[in-house]
DNA sequence: CCAATATTTCGATATTTCTAGGATTATCGA
DNA sequence: TCGATAATCCTAGAAATATCGAAATATTGG
């Protein structure tokens, strides 16, 4: 479920976040928090067609920043905190490993 | 020249990060620290052919990722540490801004 | 089963990105 | 100034991405 981070798939969850329709519906999810939120409501919310909003949710699940769970007719996603985290901490990981870090 | 993270620069700032061959770059000047280090060590640490590396170098600095400073024949490239941690930030600030967050 | 709702799949177009060879510019040592 | 080194610019083909309408696929209430 976690597959640890390596640049290959970092940079796939990069990519998920480098368009800013996406990077808009990934911050929208983070904002929701536990509860998720259905398809249409990011839908409406944010003025995106619906299936352009497909294809970039899917970007985003692929890419393990959101997970998403069927819900009766609707399908809910949620942000992937785990995930964000780690993607977040790799960008400085081995900060200055090949000399003495004086940043800090 | 700080110039506040917004979701536009933020989403350059991703896609700066998106490529395998781009994230290794940025990686190995993280790793280099304050030192940097020229395009031509670049290019035979990682073997990307020079045209190339130039473009992806290009990218990360207009990202603002890494800053560029020439000295004499060569140019060298440093990670943009700051901006580097400011986009790490990005990503989970304004965690569940609309519920209590149990995510910690 | 039928109608309504929620989302995805398909297909098509426009645009951007990735990659890299070759020409060009800049800098420095002899 | 000549030759070598360092890096960028120009160019372009192949591949990937973004966008979105229309049709198709669940799912549920009545």
């Amino acid at each position: 479920m976690d597959a640890r981070m390596n640049p290959d798939n970092a940079a796939e969850g990069f990519t998920a976040m480098g368009s800013t329709a996406r990077l808009e519906v990934l911050r929208a999810l983070v904002r929701a928090g536990r509860a998720g939120r259905p398809v249409s409501w990011i839908q409406e919310a944010l003025g995106i067609p619906a299936s352009t909003l497909t294809h970039h949710l899917k970007m985003l699940a692929d890419a393990g920043l959101i997970i998403q769970e069927k819900s009766g007719r609707s399908i809910i996603s949620r942000a992937n905190y785990d995930r964000l985290e780690a993607l977040a901490a790799f960008i400085l990981s081995e900060c200055c490993s090949e000399e003495g870090c004086s940043n800090d």
